[in-house]
DNA sequence: CTTATATCCTATTTAATAGATAGGAGAACA
DNA sequence: TGTTCTCCTATCTATTAAATAGGATATAAG
């Protein structure tokens, strides 16, 4: 599982996504509302994105949050990483929470190792190769699906 | 990422099934020595494996564990289910664990949730075809590879 | 220039739970 | 009859996710 520090991070630079286009910013206050996240707990969230370069910001009245980069350059595997989400079923295929396994000698000899490889390969694939974009693509085509019933 | 009870779980499963022809049987110690997993651990996690009616038991001297299912049969993510450890990314997509989203009114009209239902997928496609049996197969051809260099 | 509205930043609290341990009861083999 | 094992319940501890607190700093607008 990703922490709910992942989610939220993933849903509040979507809705920056959507506003893109326009230029748009918005606030914390705005972000939290819309999205339903604990205020605090996004302010947290939103500064580091912004200390890693994903988000620019602007303080004062009518400042808030802004995409830096397109909506298609922003991919899920790097939000969830950012913020803290092993991706990884275990700690020893992890890229970026690695650690050895106490017992097993050999990881080249592991076949637990190997398949847990897999699986991560799989999800990685999957998770780097969606964007921002992608993400609200999909969520108008499940809508037209929908409205088509 | 999966609790250790789980990885602890297989290891020992493999163990066990590595003697499985010979209808052999291992005490927790012997297990906990050999694959180093905490003593008293070990000993829950195999009493759990026990109830779920994975493994059998003998009481006293000679005693022990042993496979009632036949090492194809035992699979990775089941278990995986069993001791506990999700797979899925979001409580929202877990098989097991399953969650609504506080936010998020309709789930079929989430993007997040789509995609993360395809991870999962191709987690458990991995995870559900990879028996013990498979486990033990794999480690042998690892082990082959390495010995031609 | 003052006020309201933002971000910025550090520190702290809280609650849940994974991981491990303790101690003894009950079974079976020698 | 003692030793070796499983069985079972209860408990401890340390870590960490999640959320909160409180104030400093910047800026738009009247």
């Amino acid at each position: 599982m990703i922490p709910k520090r992942s989610k939220y991070a993933i849903q509040a630079l979507k809705s920056l996504a959507l506003i893109y286009r326009e230029k748009g910013s918005m606030s914390i206050k705005q972000l939290a509302e819309q999205e339903r996240i604990p205020y605090k707990f996004l302010e947290a969230i939103m500064l580091q994105l912004r200390n890693e370069g994903l988000v620019g910001s602007k303080m004062g009245p009518k400042g808030g949050y802004f995409l830096i980069k397109h909506p298609d350059e922003i991919v899920l595997s790097t939000i969830i990483r950012l913020t803290g989400g092993p991706i990884a079923l275990l700690p020893c295929v992890s890229l970026n929470f690695y650690e050895p396994c106490t017992d097993c000698q050999h990881e080249d000899e592991c076949g637990l190792h190997a398949v847990m490889l897999d699986v991560r390969e799989a999800s990685i694939h999957i998770l780097s190769k969606t964007s921002l974009a992608d993400l609200i693509l999909r969520e108008k085509k499940l809508l037209r699906k929908k409205m088509e019933k």
